[in-house]
DNA sequence: GTGAAAGCGCTAACAG
DNA sequence: CTGTTAGCGCTTTCAC
């Protein structure tokens, strides 16, 4: 017995079968207002909106109301297999909660004000941000337009913003102590971005924990992105440095892949030749040659805990902690080797 | 000169305070009727527009129009490498338009009813569904709701709604096309899940390459998804049927891969014992040990297609073609060996 | 070329 | 417990 597909059919159209009025309608159909209703008329009406397929215009709740029941994620990019299980533990939390999410591509962080402006003239009830730039002034427009805001994945220095992230610093020292342990000392590091938190935070992990067993960086080179290209720019870059890394922990698992792309070119052999980390652990890296000792993160519970603090928010439900830190874990595969 | 952030600027604040009234403004501010309006007061509305920070309410635009301005997209599961690039070409065709898109992730297709409804009450103006089944029911009911939809990567086989699709049977001809010129001529197939279009389509395709070249299918198991689970499951079965196959045409990459997982389980190597061919071109897959000689898709077209026709249909802009078939191509790697 | 007025569908006071 | 009333912000006749 499923409803009626076609046609508009409208609260009054409801309340005229129920024989009741539309307010009695809308607040028997409310889930907080039901208790208003006797029994009786509760029946009819759920039995007369079943039965005609009625569906509460959104629009017009929203209109009324000021919630639209929606949200905006913004990510830098879909492709970059990060983002698909942030994106689906958002996704779980809203559909379990009856919201909408908007997902919007934000390649170019100039583009982000823009985009921005639409989702609050599109009246979306919040936003979970996975672009945040460091100092960025986004933060503040934000702030001041009252847009709740969580972010996730990269979080704001001066913890202007909530945000749900994974313990950069702890990862880098988990890269750093596995290799140190497995006999490395000349240890490199191919660096993200230093325009975005994330990029800082796993430098600053590195140098921390080389610091922590009485080491110095070898070397850095900065990629001017996370991508496979950069990676291997970056690469070609250390290599060109002075001596030879015994081993590189590389910002990400792109990184690190360009970084076996450009090794391969120079005919060096990973692990054999030199040692390489990754972080993220993304799909396959289990598979590449040889397969890619990193890091693992609890990327669906980041877009869950990130949606779900924000709709405690617009909800008013909580005041919920500022900054969630989840940990990441190693996992040790075969592109590191133990050092005789 | 940035606008405003805060607080909630109406028609009407922007009508007082260019001295017009509020229908002057919506028309003056509306890209079509503005040819209505007096050079004069046009510049004095947009002053002031500009001057307040107006940002037009979609919800109660929405409202009165009938038009949201968002479209929902579903797919089976945004993890899956396939979808990010559709999303994304969805998406840039949906920004550059003026709408927002949905996303939503059914991953269980009994799931998808409801979230249909859901939109629906949420008044998208459109769907770009990239879950149909074979004799999907669903297809009936958005049709009947009058839901303009566009169907992308699995078409619908007796065409109720547009579709935007790779052609699946090209696909297979070429990977079968690829192996029978290396000198194979056991060959198997991996099929997909034969409730969806595009698991009947590629297992089709392939025998039908065959039949073109007086070949039988030497055997064939069905994947129960497209997952590199399954794909483990299947080729297990395969080799536990008659003679083992010379090469395995695999309806999808990750299929490949976990035919991959299973080969090196039971000591087989590829492509030396078996050749492996996949389909999609995922990201990663020329990384693997051995890289995989696979089927290339336009998945970005695909999307960004779908999108055009879709936002053609709601703006009745025209009566796009019903079904566009895009074309895919062979990417020779390692997979697959030459027999001396 | 511009103003006046009505109303999209719903919810939230306020009465009763 | 239920009905009455008003109005969210915008667009669109219909007048002038």
């Amino acid at each position: 017995m499923s409803p009626q597909p076609p046609s508009t059919v409208t609260i009054r159209d409801v309340a005229l079968a129920a024989g009741v009025h539309v307010s009695t309608v809308s607040r028997a159909l409310s889930p907080d207002k039901r208790g208003l209703i006797s029994e009786e008329v509760l029946r009819v009406v759920e039995e007369a909106a079943q039965r005609l397929g009625y569906r509460p215009n959104r629009a017009a709740s929203a209109l009324r109301t000021g919630r639209t029941h929606t949200i905006g994620v913004l990510v830098p990019d879909i492709t970059n297999p990060v983002f698909p299980p942030i994106l689906q533990g958002v996704e779980a939390s809203a559909a379990a909660r009856g919201y909408f999410v908007f997902v919007t591509n934000v390649m170019d962080p100039a583009l982000a004000r823009p985009v921005v402006e639409r989702m609050l003239a599109q009246q979306v009830d919040g936003l979970v941000m996975a672009i945040a730039m460091r100092d960025d002034p986004l933060i503040d427009y934000l702030q001041k337009a009252g847009m709740h805001t969580v972010l996730v994945n990269r979080a704001d220095e001066s913890g202007r913003l909530p945000a749900v992230v994974s313990d950069d610093r702890l990862a880098m020292k988990l890269a750093v102590d596995h290799l140190v342990a497995a006999g490395h000392r000349r240890i490199a590091h191919l660096a993200g971005p230093q325009n975005v938190p994330t990029g800082v935070a796993r430098r600053q992990g590195v140098e921390q924990a080389l610091r922590d067993r009485g080491l110095a960086l070898a070397a850095v080179a900065e990629c001017e992105s996370y991508s496979r290209e950069a990676g291997r720019q970056a690469m070609a870059q250390l290599l060109a440095q002075n001596e030879r890394p015994e081993a590189v922990v590389c910002c990400n698992d792109l990184v690190a892949l360009g970084a076996y792309d450009l090794l391969r070119a120079q005919g060096l052999r990973v692990p054999q030749d030199i040692s390489i980390t990754g972080h993220n652990d993304m799909p396959l890296v289990d598979m590449v040659d040889p397969p890619l000792t990193t890091i693992r993160l609890p990327h669906r519970e980041l877009g869950w805990r990130a949606a779900e603090m924000l709709f405690d928010e617009i909800e008013g439900k909580s005041l919920s902690a500022s900054t969630v830190v989840l940990r990441p874990e190693l996992v040790v595969r075969a592109s590191t080797r133990r050092v005789p």
